[in-house]
DNA sequence: AAATGATATGTCAATATTGACATAGTATAA
DNA sequence: TTATACTATGTCAATATTGACATATCATTT
């Protein structure tokens, strides 16, 4: 599907930057909830960007010797970004959570283990939208349309939206084992 | 991370089956909204976990000559899955997903464009999140505990709150986009 | 009798991703 | 001045995943 491709030529278009720092978008930045590589996948994937004539570079020195190098995007390669901007597309079946697929296997496991695994889950998903709603108070009022800023601000929501479905979820899941063993301890 | 040989671990685990149930389970069953791999991937790890001694199998003979190989879980598969299925684990950081990527270069695209996408995704969000509602009516109390179907029930409420919630950042997101190029028309 | 779609199992090359190895300069605080 | 954390770029082997190729049987409908 060549997503990181894209992904790297949509930040490179965004600002002209380098592949360290583009590993730190995918690390912690709001993009990072939606999409992430290492630096081992990253600078070969420019050097092929480059190559292929969408992305180019210069050098430039930071302090007294040490060299970065700055991509920009091409006119191709914005061409080639912008088609795949506007494809639309089936969605996305399956979104992979180890977590869950292990929840799909509960029973096998003492209810007691299932409650602790739940409430550990449940601690850091619940620091998570608690950073997400602080980055959220960034954006005091809706950004323009036209700027970086508004694309930053609807993944923010969708990242806080879904988080806040798996807490949901996670205490849902407590209360229901809860419940179910209280049943059967009745019967 | 070795999880699709878990996966396999615990289905095998639930009921002695073959590599295309699995198979059928990963593309049409509650858990292939959190897991999925294709037969390609499934069947060589089969022979591997067969190869370890965690599966073993028996040839069965469907109408006059056709075999298929029904797996069971040893001993050994049994201990290595229930060792995997209780460690716990630090949340991941990244649910990969396409269209919220794209999203995040919204500003790239013409604003009729991106309301577009997000109508198209919606009506097959809404559709996906229709079917989960109705597979739901299935289980008119909550399953007992020590059951593969409390299991189901657990994932499936998991599938239809991340769809819920994915469905609300749709309909936000096409509002907001509407909101902020009438206060643009505006100035 | 033939067509169709489901059952059933496999391989293979290409691509994607991770985690480890490798190196070196820079800024800051103790 | 030295330790520490951060900046910066790369390679490589192992593993994961996809999509195509390949084959054959079985059940049902036309």
């Amino acid at each position: 599907m060549r997503t990181l491709r894209y992904a790297i030529l949509g930040l490179v278009d965004r600002k002209p930057t380098t592949g360290y720092d583009i590993a730190k978008e995918f690390k912690e930045r709001e993009l990072s909830n939606f999409w992430s590589a290492r630096h081992s996948q990253i600078y070969p994937e420019l050097r092929k960007l480059t190559e292929e004539g969408l992305l180019e570079y210069e050098v430039e020195i930071s302090g007294e010797v040490q060299e970065k190098k700055v991509y920009r995007i091409t006119k191709q390669g914005k061409r080639e970004f912008v088609k795949w901007l506007l494809k639309d597309e089936v969605m996305q079946p399956t979104f992979k959570d180890r977590f869950r697929l292990r929840m799909y296997f509960v029973s096998r496991m003492p209810a007691e283990d299932a409650d602790a695994l739940l409430k550990s889950q449940l601690v850091q998903r619940k620091k998570k939208l608690a950073f997400l709603t602080e980055t959220q108070k960034r954006y005091p009022k809706l950004p323009e349309y036209d700027s970086d800023r508004f694309g930053d601000f609807l993944v923010l929501r969708g990242a806080i939206l879904r988080e806040q479905a798996y807490v949901d979820w996670l205490e849902e899941s407590i209360r229901m084992i809860k419940e179910s063993c209280q049943s059967s301890a009745r019967s």
